[in-house]
DNA sequence: GTGTTTTCCGAACGAACGTTCGAACTATTC
DNA sequence: GAATAGTTCGAACGTTCGTTCGGAAAACAC
């Protein structure tokens, strides 16, 4: 778990990182500022051509570190991943909690909860396309570790739609986790086509997607068992044409 | 553009491959019914540990055909993931076009489009994961042939919005670009989360979605230029604390 | 200055990768 | 049965990968 403590010399700009203890806080420093030059240019490279088709040499000529050289700073191309996806999820949700915590109407508070996490997108697309895009990349521990602050997160988008739902449309029942995996969605969605840098601003697209998404969540009427007129689409629809057995012969 | 034109032998059911043109159908349908057989195994690879992280040798290994042995069916590990999103996509279009004429109302249209799309993507994790997630794994003319497919499959989606809107929503437009990337992201975002095995039937899946865009589309009005009130929140959200410049020194 | 710590890198390691080759094997045709 | 066409695979090729090692260079302390 080394290199999760590690981690606070980038995410926090507390105490110096551990993997050197060097002596002077000056040097602690420059150390942080480079690892942080490093892991810019990764999470861009990662973002443009994955994680798993992106080797250290692609780094090192991105950054101008020899190979070798990128080892003082990181364990591990693991790690490199690991650390972009934590300490970006740490700032998303610390900025997030700052400002929760200042409203209490529940669809301010989802607005406020959709408006952070776009415009950190917005604002992060490399890193925040690897954080969406690389999340099985990792393994083990590392893993483990951004799959629970995701967690915390999910959880608390969902207790603040819950919140809305019973102010607001107490009588019709969306489903819950639909509605949080769905938000989410049309979110995280944004990297296969935003462009922050064109004409589209990021006030309007945090504006609309809030709005698309309100008036669905509160107007949508429960899925009424209705069962839907062309239910005989129940025919197999496997894009495959066989079977699934074992042919072998 | 040889693998272009090969893949008609897994697409469409009717001539056989052209890779060995074997003589008589009967081979041909057990050649086509092998590289199938390959294709299922590799897509649930691809999909499980995404494509650049899959070797050869986990095909080969899953599949019980030797290493070399895959080479008689496939000339690339490139053109197996072209097969399986070409021949994926092929069929949701198909299929959407035929259901697409028997209806003329533009809520059913909508409604019979997000249904085309949930259901094969419940009937088929596995390859419409690697549709979605791997779409920038491949390259040249074939990256260029899903592309365009894709292209084509998000203007039809956005055409049948635009109708719905000029028909029920005429007075207030919510943007087309956002709405329509907004539809695909809450669609598309399903393998991150949903387990067609679990309780939550497709049809119920189907009709929430259906019922949380419907409405957030046609309810919502337009941004209106109302600045968003914490709009102060244009100072730096970057991640990182460095300004993003050279540092070399 | 000397001594010590931190930063950096050329060169190499072993492992894994995608792909190929030629020969062996099986099925089909006449 | 002989000839041909289709299928299979062990073994290897050349390349690239992530990582390591030992020591040079630079920065710091005194």
């Amino acid at each position: 778990m080394a290199a999760i403590e590690k981690q606070d010399s980038v995410a926090r700009r507390g105490t110096s990182g551990t993997k050197v203890s060097p002596r002077s806080a000056q040097i602690s420093v420059r150390y942080d500022q480079k690892l942080e030059f490093i892991l810019r240019h990764a999470a861009r490279i990662f973002a443009e051509k994955s994680y798993h088709s992106t080797s250290m040499r692609d780094i090192s000529r991105a950054t101008g570190v020899s190979l070798a050289g990128l080892y003082h700073y990181c364990k591990s191309k693991e790690e490199l991943l690991f650390l972009i996806q934590d300490n970006c999820f740490g700032r998303v949700l610390e900025r997030l909690e700052e400002r929760l915590t200042a409203e209490t109407d529940p669809t301010e508070l989802v607005r406020i909860f959709i408006d952070n996490h776009l415009r950190f997108f917005a604002a992060n697309m490399a890193e925040m396309k690897v954080l969406s895009h690389e999340a099985d990349s990792l393994r083990g521990d590392l893993q483990a570790h951004v799959f629970d602050k995701k967690q915390r997160y999910t959880r608390l988008a969902r207790s603040l739609l819950a919140n809305l739902q019973k102010e607001r449309a107490a009588d019709v029942q969306a489903d819950l986790t639909i509605a949080t995996y769905g938000l989410f969605g049309m979110m995280n969605w944004i990297y296969n086509w935003y462009d922050p840098q064109a004409k589209l601003k990021v006030a309007a697209l945090v504006e609309n997607i809030f709005q698309l998404f309100l008036y669905g969540f509160l107007g949508g009427s429960q899925a009424t068992n209705r069962t839907f007129a062309s239910n005989r689409t129940e025919e197999s629809l496997s894009i495959w044409r066989q079977p699934l057995n074992d042919l072998k012969a």
